[in-house]
DNA sequence: AACGGATATATCCGCATCCGATATAACGAG
DNA sequence: CTCGTTATATCGGATGCGGATATATCCGTT
């Protein structure tokens, strides 16, 4: 396999563009049904506006992170001003290795007992 | 208890403030031990410059996240050109808040399955 | 059919942050 | 005394955030 280079060096991600990949895993959205999926996994953390939204899919389109996609849904489902957007794989690699930093990170996190008490 | 007041809204944190927030978790340090502590916390990722080091902990000494503290250790140890700086109670609560975030994050990845597999 | 709010995309621009470069200087080993 | 490390500080270019603004469509209600 030769396309496993990982992003390491590009990472951390910003909160926007991690946010944006989680939110595109599990399927293609167009950008509002992203901005919705953000909220919505945030518990209505993390409002996203439009210039955060569109700037980061313009930069992530750009990076190789996400890509557009022709597939559209059943026309009675659609919107014809929609755009879609699935993750790459290298999208998806970036997006496992952020979370993998994280990971570690929360780990320090318990080893200085910062956590574990009072919540 | 009355200052109990979370930092909701001023999340997510920079990395570069969380790291230097984790990085005083156990006790005093001054900038550059600070620089040398997130080095070896993240396994050589990281590298904070100076540039981010000292106008982070600028920024931070106005939000109230830390604090310089005038205690000095055993003088034959100290060095003068040194500062040293803790973490507030408001930072210790904010740092608590960004790891939270974090590890609410980190579930949706798992809910997801974009980890699971190799790791 | 008209209205209005939600849906949907896009750009602009001020602001904060990042971070390498640069400067300065004290410390410590050789 | 000299060199590399330690230590702090500032500057400025580049990047990203995010509210404001603009435009237009969709759809339920009246």
């Amino acid at each position: 396999m030769a396309t496993t280079i990982p992003p390491e060096g590009k990472l951390p991600l910003t909160p926007a563009v991690f946010h944006i990949l989680l939110a595109l895993t599990d399927g293609e959205k167009h950008g509002y049904g992203i901005m919705q999926e953000v909220l919505r996994l945030t518990d209505g953390e993390m409002k996203m506006g439009p210039g955060t939204l569109y700037g980061s899919i313009k930069r992530m389109l750009e990076a190789g992170l996400i890509e557009e996609s022709e597939e559209r849904p059943d026309p009675q489902l659609d919107d014809e001003r929609r755009r879609y957007y699935r993750i790459t794989a290298f999208g998806e690699r970036t997006a496992r290795a952020e979370a993998r930093r994280m990971a570690t990170l929360l780990n320090a996190v318990q080893t200085k007992r910062l956590m574990g008490g009072t919540t």
